[in-house]
DNA sequence: GTCTATACAACGATAGAC
DNA sequence: GTCTATCGTTGTATAGAC
């Protein structure tokens, strides 16, 4: 079973490997061409965006906000960002790559579709869970977003689903999962997951942990994806679990 | 059952009753004192808040923008609200006072636990798609509220959710239910009704209805419901049931 | 590379004519 | 009741010193 342990090991998600990346992919756009500081302040302006926006709106984030909260002044911050909007675009890029990546990634070599079906689910909730303020960040402004960007923003919804569908179509060709519409399971499944970074207080309040949410979400959805009659052996919790 | 055409006759979601209800509540704020003019504007000023707000969000939208959208001048606008706070809390407001009383009232009458669960799930859906912009609006401008206003907003999610649980725990008080966790289930249910109004996009393109939505997410909750080895003669569509 | 000081546009809000 | 014209403020973005 993948734990959340296990996974953190397997992805990267360390604050310097994403900007490396940021850094890799706009240093055309950079003015500041020593990398360890273009590096350092660019971790710094994002955390500031994050926290900032998550709060408030990136709308109502003024520079002058950032400005203070990053420890840059106003001419610093432009020397890292051509305008509000790039900045924006930046921050929704570096996360796409990502998590088309990791999902893949984390079912290599998993054949039978309901092992398939809960690691894919872990592995995004540890993900999102790792994440969260890019995730939270990445839903609300996404509408602010041009109109190709906002675009793209929408396929890698549609991504996740169809990881998710074709788990399920799997599952229905070899006779283990009923014959539920995958498409729309699919979907459900995906609102399901947003929960997690949509509603933070609220999980925080149950004092729940990413494992137990995982878990969760698995007991909700498998039962539905059962033949009827069958009883399903759905793990009740990640501690107790044997897989 | 609960179909869409008898939910309508039993609410009145006419934008007029909503505007009344605005026009009765801010009455004292509003400067125009001839009630006609005054519900007809009232009810320009919202729909092209909602519409323009949900494009770009509410900060993005200017009043010069609203003021262009609704036919009204500035100065016209500024008989209406004292200030674009206050225009935000105005249709806040008026959508919380609605939405926890027809849920009420929906379930009025409704014993049997099954049955209170079907008939909750498609009177909100039924709501949800009455008023799916303002329902949209709600969600992504909670944050942008006063401390208090937010947390109003937050209550009504919560409440939501209580109706919910309260059905999960009386169904298990009867023996109907297994020992799923009624809270996080019925936190699931609402991530389910959510998606809803947050993704239309997505249902549009899929040509769902909002009967069939309500019908998917019965399918998808209810097999978690029911005690282990039974099997649930669950509806396959709102069309062909026969309840 | 980073700072302070400033330009310029756009915003929310109001005054006063009609 | 509604309009046009205008106020003061605040926002994004830049120029030039260090």
């Amino acid at each position: 079973m993948l734990t959340l342990k296990e996974f953190r090991s397997q992805v990267d998600l360390s604050r310097m490997a994403i900007c490396e990346a940021v850094y890799a992919r706009h240093h055309g756009h950079i003015q500041v061409k020593k990398k360890p500081t273009a590096l350092r302040n660019l971790a710094r302006i994002i955390d500031a965006t994050l926290a900032l926006a998550n709060r408030t709106g990136f709308q109502a984030m003024t520079l002058r906000d950032l400005s203070r909260h990053s420890g840059l002044s106003m001419g610093a911050l432009y020397a890292y960002i051509g305008s509000k909007e790039e900045l924006v675009r930046l921050i929704q890029e570096y996360g796409r790559d990502l998590t088309a990546r990791v999902l893949c990634d984390c079912l290599e070599g998993v054949e039978d579709p309901v092992q398939r079906f809960r690691t894919a689910i872990r592995a995004w909730v540890y993900l999102t869970d790792a994440l969260q303020d890019w995730f939270f960040f990445s839903f609300m402004e996404a509408r602010h977003l041009g109109k190709e960007q906002m675009e793209a923003a929408l396929q890698g919804d549609l991504r996740t689903e169809e990881v998710f569908r074709d788990i399920i179509l799997d599952g229905q060709a070899r006779g283990l999962f009923g014959d539920v519409n995958p498409e729309l399971t699919a979907a459900g499944i995906n609102a399901l997951l947003q929960d997690w970074y949509l509603k933070r207080w609220k999980y925080r309040r149950l004092k729940m942990t990413a494992e137990a949410y995982a878990d969760h979400v698995i007991a909700m959805v498998e039962p539905s994806l059962h033949k009827p009659g069958t009883v399903a052996s759905a793990p009740t919790s990640a501690a107790t679990s044997t897989e």
